[in-house]
RNA sequence: GCGAGAGUGGCGGAAUGGCAGACGCGCUGGAUUUAGGUUCCAGUGCCCUCGGGCGUAGGGGUUCGACUCCCCUCUCUCGCACCA
């Protein structure tokens, strides 16, 4: 009876390279994938993968986020949404510049050349992409978008220039926003940050840090916990106290920021950022001058890394000046120290060492007094060297003595205001963003400095500011920017004066490239601005995004600040960009991240070449749950091109048998159901789970069509759901089963298969009953039945009977139709 | 140090508070094959006196019932790290 499955290889066998050819040139054709227009009725979803860098070819790590990306859009399309699914390229940034150094060919030319290579991959590898959507960031039509922008931003006073001290990577030779220093290293290099200080470009994205926070609520429960909570700790909002404090010899009082008012009585010194403007202006006439250079000296040559070792011991250097303590006048010394920073608050603090762990190391270190004034029931910091920081009563405090800790921040910071020496403030660990770049290969800030004039905006019509030609210019990194070595492209006339002029020579950082490419995407060939209004209006937000947790912080924090200003401007008519997140996890090989240095790496090309897209892509999305890192060393690329072999066999015995008259209800209740449980898997990203349950049905098919015969109509209907539901996960594979099958391409037009549910019902279930909690018999019984009828059938059981012994049933829990649990003793 | 998350067979992983280990990998035995591979069948948490007993990092609690909820401890991963 089973002839031709104990002898497949002696027909033919299934050849998924073979399938691929076949099929792409047929898809191709019958251009799939292409979003609806306006007029298009069906509902939208706009499905989202975070765009591919373009460096060489596509990894394992492409494969993982493609794939999971790829299984919600081909869902959205059988479920008869319209779905917009884009591609493009991320395709400006240092590592096209550094290869362009290093092999003498043009950024662009290694960039693009690597973009063809990757597009060519992708279409292999069977992603559902709109490919009319494709874009490139380093395009002038697109930058040219980016820079007008940039404008409106600065119209808005949203991009502004200012010199401070910067992140400044020695390696790239350029500045690093606050975003890209990692524990103190470059981002992209590994190289320990050190500190310039220079006039840059920056967002204003601190004007939205309340926005940017509050909003999160409507991401509650559909981006992943850990996304949210990393940026509320990013941004880093803390209520608290503006004090000012009287300086000797200084007409105005120095304010200071403290969260902790209530321990005002308790400030027995301050300190100031030994990097700040003020601790150079209050050391001059202190006495401690030639201390001080010495000590400012060591601060600067002292790297990030250095400063974040945990155990470092305090330093600092006394100024010789004094501060008044504004509710007890004690005259209390300055210190200039490096634990407080320059441009958190007011670069200033009141130290409290009784309440303050760093403040007391320092008081230690510096033989400094501790006054206690909160009573916590803890024992005397002084004596401990533990600072004591939870809530207790006050003491040593005047008139607040007796008070709680939230009390007394009312009272203090209530009278404090009322005395006009202070005001209730807030405070945020977010800094502005640092967009400009001392490299080439990036979009030209469109900002023209005159002499006469100032800073002078490009006119729109004036856009792009394109880049020079690569070979006009000095690309070597050296700490200016490369654009600024070529003095053709340089030097320009005003827009406003007509007068001599220069451009500005930085380029931006890629990150606001990236910020708005999903808003291009819904209309890419739009040249009226950067996008069309009401296309965005049809598709955004964002339905599904899916991409790495490495840019939980950067690129999505960006976008949020991008949509929002946006959203001031009128230009969009919402506030939150992606409405649902999904961190996919990284692709390892036994146990650590693939490296060259480990010699651990996995070709993504090798694998499709040795095994097929399909078992790749099955492989990965079967390995484990989508935000699980994938260890290729864990998984069976091998398994799952036998499943897909299976498969294959069975649409062709099926495929070539005629139809029997007798069926098979088993295996069309397991279909059904198997097409309810794939469903509701599939909408929870599942996938692993729902992959399960096919391989379940596959092998009920198997059982039915080697027991009853491939011409089983059950074994058709199931094989043909069957097709439609792998076709999310393995499409080539689907299509020949469409086709083994009868059926005219392509699967991928078919609707998502309908359940029935009263096939789908049971007619019985099992009922398990346990005796104190153990499981002693199982019942077979109708769904329907109701407690009473099943507790009478459990106590009937000769097991259970058995298992009571002489023990008196104390009680019977009767959960029908699965469940009874009789307590004896 | 602070914050978040996770600990289930040899492995990846399943389980609305209700049969722990679905599905797969691997392994063992068998069939087919000249052989290898493929394919197919059976078995596979641990212990056992074959009646059962024990099992979800460890300890406690809530519950008729806990992998699931609560508390403590341990381990691991990730994020932040002098943010006043």
């Amino acid at each position: 009876m089973r002839e031709s499955a104990d002898h497949p290889a002696d027909e033919e066998s299934y050849d998924p390279q073979a399938a691929q050819e076949r099929w792409l040139p047929v898809w191709d054709k019958l251009a799939l994938n292409q979003a609806g227009s306006a007029s298009d009725e069906r509902p939208r979803k706009y499905i989202l993968d975070m765009f591919p860098y373009p460096s060489g070819d596509l990894h394992m790590g492409h494969a993982e986020a493609f794939s999971i990306g790829d299984v919600g859009a081909r869902y959205a399309m059988m479920r008869g949404f319209d779905v917009l699914h884009p591609i493009g390229w991320d395709s400006f940034g240092l590592p096209a510049e550094n290869a362009a150094i290093k092999r003498g060919m043009s950024p662009a030319e290694w960039t693009y050349s690597n973009i063809d290579v990757q597009a060519d991959s992708f279409h292999r590898f069977g992603i559902s992409f709109d490919w009319r959507t494709r874009l490139h960031t380093s395009d002038p039509e697109y930058y040219r978008w980016t820079q007008w922008l940039f404008l409106r931003f600065y119209e808005k006073g949203l991009a502004y220039r200012k010199a401070s001290p910067v992140n400044w990577c020695p390696n790239d030779q350029t500045v690093l926003a606050n975003e890209q220093v990692i524990g103190g290293r470059c981002e992209r290099c590994d190289a320990v940050v050190t500190k310039r200080n220079l006039t840059q470009w920056y967002f204003r994205i601190t004007q939205y840090a309340d926005r940017l926070l509050d909003d999160m609520v409507q991401l509650e429960g559909s981006w992943p916990d850990r996304v949210l909570t990393m940026q509320r700790n990013w941004i880093g909002r803390s209520t608290g106290a503006h004090v000012d404090f009287a300086i000797e010899g200084r007409a105005e009082p120095v304010t200071v920021y403290t969260t902790r008012p209530d321990t005002l009585y308790g400030a027995t010194f301050f300190v100031v950022a030994a990097d700040s403007a003020l601790a150079t202006e209050l050391a001059a006439g202190g006495g401690h001058e030639a201390d001080f250079a010495a000590y400012l000296e060591q601060v600067r040559l002292a790297t990030d890394i250095e400063r974040l070792a945990t155990d470092r011991v305090k330093t600092g250097v006394f100024l010789g000046r004094h501060a008044t303590n504004p509710v007890n006048g004690e005259r209390i010394p300055i210190y200039a120290a490096d634990y407080v920073l320059a441009d958190y608050g007011t670069g200033a603090i009141m130290a409290v060492p009784a309440h303050d762990q760093r403040d007391l190391d320092f008081a230690r270190a510096f033989d400094l007094p501790v006054v206690a004034v909160i009573d916590t029931g803890l024992e005397d910091p002084a004596v401990t060297g533990i600072a004591t920081v939870g809530d207790g009563v006050l003491v040593n405090s005047g008139p607040y003595d007796g008070l709680r800790k939230a009390e007394a921040i009312d009272r203090i910071t209530t009278d404090l205001v009322a005395r006009g020496g202070g005001s209730a403030a807030v405070n945020y660990r977010l800094r502005d963003w640092l967009l400009s770049r001392q490299r080439y290969w990036g979009c030209p800030i469109p900002i023209v400095h005159c002499p006469s004039c100032g800073e002078v905006a490009v006119p729109d019509e004036q856009l792009p500011v394109r880049l020079p030609d690569p070979t006009t210019v000095d690309l070597r990194p050296k700490g200016t920017s490369p654009l600024a070595s070529n003095p053709d492209w340089l030097n320009v006339e005003c827009p406003k004066c007509g007068g001599p002029a220069t451009r500005d020579a930085d380029t931006m950082d890629t990150f606001v490239d990236s910020s708005w490419y999903y808003l291009r995407y819904c209309s890419p060939d739009y040249s009226d601005g950067p996008f069309d209004v009401e296309a965005v209006r049809r598709w955004m937000p964002v339905a599904q995004y899916t991409g790495g947790v490495e840019h939980a912080i950067l690129h999505l924090l960006y976008s949020r600040f991008f949509i929002k200003v946006l959203h001031d401007l009128g230009m969009v008519d919402f506030i939150e960009p992606f409405s649902s997140l999904l961190n996919q996890g990284q692709v390892i090989n036994q146990g650590k991240a693939m490296s060259k240095s480990l010699g651990n790496g996995v070709e993504l090309q090798s694998e499709l070449a040795a095994y097929g897209v399909d078992a790749v892509r099955v492989t990965i999305l079967f390995a484990g749950p989508p935000e699980e890192d994938i260890d290729w060393a864990d998984v069976s690329p091998t398994g799952a091109g036998k499943w897909l072999a299976r498969l294959w066999r069975l649409s062709g015995e099926i495929g070539s048998a005629s139809a029997f008259s007798v069926d098979d209800d088993g295996l069309r209740k397991l279909t059904h159901q198997t097409i309810d449980e794939v469903t509701r898997l599939v909408e929870l990203f599942r996938y692993n789970v729902a992959i399960a349950r096919l391989m379940s049905l596959s092998n009920a098919i198997r059982t039915t069509v080697d027991k009853s015969g491939a011409g089983t109509p059950a074994a058709r209907e199931a094989l043909e759901a069957l097709a439609k539901m792998v076709s999310l996960f393995a499409p080539y594979t689907a299509e020949e089963l469409w086709s083994r099958l009868g059926h005219e391409p392509s699967v991928h037009q078919q609707s998502w298969p309908s359940f029935d549910p009263l096939i789908a019902a049971n007619d019985t279930v099992t009922c398990v009953v346990q005796v104190n909690g153990k499981v002693r018999d199982r019942l077979e019984v109708p769904p329907s039945i109701d407690a009473e009828s099943l507790q009478t059938l459990a106590l009937a059981s000769a097991t259970v009977h058995k298992a009571l012994g002489d023990m008196a049933v104390r009680q019977v829990i009767s959960r029908p139709p699965r469940l009874v649990n009789i307590v004896a003793g």
